[in-house]
DNA sequence: GCAGAAATGTAGCAATGGCTACGGTTCATT
DNA sequence: AATGAACCGTAGCCATTGCTACATTTCTGC
């Protein structure tokens, strides 16, 4: 019975792409958020927001235009796909639910912001209907 | 008001470091379980476990290896150090508490395992907590 | 003891995501 | 129009985690 590798092929699948996926989530869900709060997304918005240069973000944009998530020109500011729109607003609809479930679990506002940005990559369609049901059972 | 940086720097704290880390943490507690298993942890055992090429493991294990959590010597076994025994109960207990509570959610045995996986690493100390109040109070 | 199998190590490549340093664009203000 | 500031792109470095191909060591069975 030493059959692991079945097993945890579909936690463990490829760490290296798991992580490119999150943050294409990260910042079509960034890009989003930044047009809805100030009209437009531009790179050091993305920089600023997620605290790093804007040369990381200038290369992460570009293969996300790539994978056809986004779409910028350069010197320009960057928009959503309608694949993008469609991405981000499913990992915004996640994103809340798993942060009010913590907040209903009766986590600090502060620890579940922190939490949620790192949980909610890896919580399943299946897992998050669980937090719904929560969420809804739990106050009438 | 466009201070998202030391909002978000918390929860973004630099990426790879963040990876780094959450490798270590799944290679001793695999280490752990493969030491309990069957007595004995090789390079292929860790490969077979995550589905990676020994190589992959190899390198991972030189550097935990620096990192003081284990020690292994060519050719031979790899067991873990006393920091890096430490290390392991710690996120096996986490695991454990993650993986528990998800099925107390109602998330089926298999969606809990693999969502634990990728979940507990984002998982702090008060969110655990949260959980394992969740976990005490529900069942008499 | 020796040959072959199994396990491990090493070399070298790619993709991703960090960075600094430097150069080019855009824009506002004069 | 010019100029300085803000913004963006490119070059080139590093670390991490994948890989294949090949070399080496250890173990097994005869």
């Amino acid at each position: 019975m030493t059959n692991h590798t079945k097993d945890r092929s579909t936690a463990f699948s490829k760490t290296r792409d798991h992580h490119a996926k999150e943050t294409a989530e990260d910042y079509v869900e960034a890009v989003a958020d930044i047009i809805a709060e100030t009209g437009e997304c531009r790179v050091l918005g993305l920089a600023r927001h997620f605290d790093v240069s804007h040369v990381t973000v200038s290369r992460i944009v570009k293969r996300l235009q790539d994978e056809k998530l986004l779409v910028t020109e350069p010197y320009r500011p960057i928009s959503l796909t309608t694949s993008g729109q469609r991405l981000a607003k499913k990992v915004k609809d996640r994103h809340e639910v798993v942060l009010n479930f913590l907040l209903e679990l009766g986590v600090d506002r502060r620890t579940a912001e922190i939490d949620s940005e790192g949980i909610e990559h890896h919580v399943s369609t299946k897992t998050l209907a669980a937090m719904r049901r929560y969420l809804n059972d739990d106050r009438p």
